[in-house]
DNA sequence: ATACACCTTGGACCTTACTCCAAGGTCAAG
DNA sequence: CTTGACCTTGGAGTAAGGTCCAAGGTGTAT
């Protein structure tokens, strides 16, 4: 606990590369590290928690951008408070979204997984179906776009 | 039905911008369409199909990439059977992972939420939780690389 | 017949998120 | 005191997926 580390640990332990963590440096994701007398950066645990962070809130599908948003709202106010609020109720909303749409999916793949069991067997076409599949999919129209 | 359109009204009907369709084209995403004595290209209701079904898969996370593979496997014989089997297995489990770490972060979300609703009444700060909350879901290591 | 909104092409440019490279400095091990 | 694995910088390059522009042709409404 409380350890340091260079930048090549410290990327190591996030699973990302050195040229990453300088990267978020630039854009100013991560705060500028504190350097040693010969100029190398040196981390802590809290780089790497936030590293991390950002790792996470990715997969989760936010872009850098938002990540960066995000950041900038810790240790503000109340008028913050609203604006936060209001991102977390677009991502709620979004993110059902998505859920729906990702079942859907998943159960008709699964259940055309099963018949192409049979199927496939005796040497029969698949591919267009799967095409079908995901023709038939979700009936909206305009793709989302998130949290602006 | 079986209405023919120029490349703004296809577009239009799909929300895309002309130039994304001529795009799409030139990518081999949609094959070349007919044209006008003049040089117009003229599409018919199958083109408006495929785009849309481009638009629809690419919002369920495939790349263009891969919708190419999709689109290229119609219409073709046994060994092809097993890759799209393969390509929907390894697209289900993802859809299965993807869908887990939504819900975890929906519910995570939801229950944040409500609480303060509470708190934000009484001009407190959220920001910092909001990141809290982020750090708190999902616990793997590695983001997903797809289908291939 | 002249606006005006459409269409054509090729090619340059953009954003996101890295990734690599060259040229050089640092540091622990043998 | 050299080797090798680290670190530094600036800047170029990459891949995906578009997006824009200039210069010019088309089609129709007034």
């Amino acid at each position: 606990m409380n350890e340091t580390y260079l930048i090549g640990q410290l990327a190591g332990l996030a699973g990302v590369r050195t040229d990453t963590v300088r990267y978020y440096e630039k854009i100013g994701l991560l705060q500028r590290p504190a350097r040693t007398a010969s100029g190398y950066r040196i981390y802590g645990d809290s780089a790497l928690k936030q590293l991390k962070f950002i790792r996470r809130a990715q997969s989760l599908g936010f872009t850098l951008d938002e990540i960066q948003r995000i950041i900038n709202l810790r240790g503000q106010g109340e008028e913050t408070c609203r604006c936060v609020i209001g991102m977390a109720e677009a991502t709620l909303a979004e993110t059902e979204d998505k859920i729906r749409e990702l079942e859907h999916f998943r159960n008709a793949l699964k259940s055309n997984l099963a018949r192409w069991g049979e199927v496939a067997g005796r040497g029969e076409n698949v591919g267009a179906e799967y095409c079908a599949l995901i023709e038939s999919v979700g009936q909206h129209d305009a793709p989302d776009e998130r949290l602006h």
